[in-house]
DNA sequence: ATCATTTTAGGGTGATTACCCTAATTCCCC
DNA sequence: GGGGAATTAGGGTAATCACCCTAAAATGAT
């Protein structure tokens, strides 16, 4: 791997454990194990740093939200399930501690807001098409709302179980069980078999794809 | 108003504001319109000015977590409402700036998440009390999801607002809109009248208990 | 081997910030 | 008026941090 693309990387992981403000260039360098001149070789400033994360956070969502749904309208969300809280974990901080790093990164800032309705969107597809094939009972007209709901539950998972005082550390579960907690918005309305099947698919996502 | 309480006022409004960590000791004095120097008369380090908040904080969540549904459920509901969403708005650098202040408010570190399902526990029986007579058709064993999936949505709402590019200061409504949207968890299940009730009893707070 | 790029080591700067210190002044209460 | 508490003004310290600078060494590609 390329320097540089460990900086980004090593910064990502930095900044989402010890939150943004907390991370000093020289932590970094170091664990990065590179020299600190090194890093000032790569990136200019801090906020060239957060760009290239930016970047990176653009791409992950804007691959997400191609995503659509297909033949397999519960498998698919399953998968949208995996895609999203993979997204939300992975790039955290950038969400979280959007205050500290204020103006320095426009990019973010000018779309999340277009980004998070177009997330409403496409959970509301998914879950329309489980409606459509008889898996969902759920009224049309209360899709939306349920669809942000879930958002909102996917979205800040991992925080409400850090304030409960619960481990959110990599292989801590914290993952699964907003994945479970979302879960229980609808699953009454699941068609039984099917809710077992979403069930048993949170359970068998990859601990690397969610870092869970 | 003694200087030592307005010093507590303002530094709750500013950390709520600005963030934590941006709050310089320069800023809060000027914004208390004192000298710097009398800032430090009063409180000896900022650690002992954040227990001044953590114990008001503490405070409020008691006196709220006392609260019991009386012999109107549905106007007790909204009580509650309010009380909660005044409260997560009025302390909410103590949730979201956690990391910023790390040990120095160890009274809430060590008491939030007893709070936290102590709060779970609160709003499972109001909302038990509506199902009780007969203004929520809910399952009682569903119960409990439900009064999590609601306190999550009530604390997480005014960040979901910031992040989708709304507003929220105060008199932006982001409050209004919180209690609105935690209620699209089960108001398809209310009694109409009583929905149409809730509803307006939202529309009803006061300005100034919610700083909306 | 040569050349360009990357990395190191080590010293540095300027800005920022929490908090200190001191003496004088002002305020408040009896 | 007296005494204690609160407030001011102004100067200061030490620590921290992003980033700079320079020359030498190391690496990678041809």
């Amino acid at each position: 791997m390329k320097t540089r693309d460990r900086i980004v990387a090593t910064a990502l992981g930095l900044f989402n454990e010890q939150g943004y403000g907390a991370v000093t260039t020289a932590m970094l360098a170091a664990q990065c194990g590179i020299a600190e001149g090194n890093l000032w070789y790569h990136f200019k400033t801090r906020a060239v740093l957060l760009d290239a994360i930016g970047e990176r956070f653009a791409s992950s969502i804007e691959a997400r939200l191609a995503m659509r749904p297909g033949s397999d309208p519960l498998g698919d969300y399953a998968a949208l399930l995996e895609a999203v809280m993979a997204e939300f974990r992975a790039f955290r901080f950038i969400y979280r501690d959007q205050r500290a790093y204020g103006d320095d990164a426009e990019m973010v800032s000018n779309n999340a807001p277009r980004w998070l309705e177009m997330t409403f969107d496409q959970v509301e597809a998914y879950l329309a098409a489980l409606v459509d094939i008889g898996l969902l009972d759920w009224p049309r007209e209360r899709l939306r709302d349920l669809a942000i709901n879930s958002t909102i539950i996917l979205r800040y998972g991992l925080e409400h179980y850090r304030e409960l005082g619960e481990p959110i550390a990599e292989g801590a579960g914290a993952v699964r069980r907003t994945l479970r907690r979302q879960l229980t918005l609808f699953e009454h309305r699941l068609e039984p078999a099917a809710a077992n099947r979403l069930q048993a698919a949170i359970e068998e996502m990859g601990e690397e794809s969610l870092a869970a």
